[in-house]
DNA sequence: ACAATCTGGTTGACGTGTCAACCATTCTTT
DNA sequence: AAAGAATGGTTGACACGTCAACCAGATTGT
């Protein structure tokens, strides 16, 4: 993820085809953006920014929520609470009637931070989707979909 | 990345048009899948499978190339490139007129591997596709096309 | 021919992702 | 009410990704 060279001739036949490869690649590349733009503006990694965005957008709500809702490994999310706990971003309480849930919430900081931060990537997202067709962009929505659905077999081998 | 429960309703509706994080989400997943297929049936990791399939496909290449074609970081290729060295895959010798350029081709190993596994994968493949159109296909194809173009730029706060 | 620059590749440090084990608590079953 | 299973969360170990420094060899400009 460093050379900005477009791809060698050769190889680009063979592989524009592996959709997995390609999807890959693009994804690298969009998380570096990302990763990039947000080290520029802040001191979020990019899980820390999706929790925060999470967060944000239900008001409330806990560690295994996020799990299951990013898919993202509970271990990082655990350790990804705490450090935003730590950056003073998080308000988080122990869940009333149970002595295991911990509710979350973003404090004024982190809600002034997420606000600051929100209209630069919605600025991003509107960059890059900027050459799509509302058409375009459910078709690429429903082939994620449909891959997504294909990504839960686990044996090819039979 | 291991929960198989789908999304939780309340934050559906937010997030699944952030085409990003949907494309990471998938990404991961597919990703996901491919490790566990390939551990299954190899001691290969994903960046090795990936790595032993581009050096097939051109017959001969250098560290380098394949760095210009996946934009994976050139240390971990480095590093993936000694790690199939050692496991006896791979055949490396000094490219003649330089003395630092590596010819990298597969050996007799590394072709019967990369034979039994491509088998595998491409079932994999099949299976991923099947649901795809050739239209919706190539539509996916320039909708990532698309994307890759608009991750280069690094600044959406002016 | 020399310095300056570029290229191919290696390495170390460090951050992030992933897996599995684990503990405490809560829910289910009987 | 007790046993067993499921859930919420933490932790440790380790694999993998990423960045930057670095070295040797090759290329370019003067």
């Amino acid at each position: 993820m460093q050379s900005q060279t477009p791809e060698s001739d050769r190889f680009a036949s063979e592989f524009r085809a592996i959709i997995t490869y390609r999807l890959a690649k693009t994804t690298n590349l969009l998380n570096a953006q990302a990763a990039h733009v947000l080290r520029k503006n802040s001191s979020l990694s990019l899980t820390e920014w999706r929790v925060i965005s999470l967060i944000n957008a239900v008001d409330e709500t806990t560690a295994s929520e996020i799990v299951k809702t990013t898919f993202i490994d509970k271990g990082q999310i655990s350790r990804t609470v705490r450090s935003l706990a730590n950056k003073g971003l998080l308000l988080v309480k122990q869940r009333k009637g149970s002595r295991r849930q911990m509710e979350l919430r973003l404090n004024a900081d982190g809600k002034a931070l997420y606000r600051r931060i929100v209209a630069i990537m919605t600025n991003r997202q509107r960059h890059l989707t900027r050459e799509f067709t509302s058409e375009e962009l459910a078709a690429f929505h429903s082939a994620l979909d449909k891959l997504e659905r294909a990504s839960k077999m686990r044996d090819f081998d039979g």
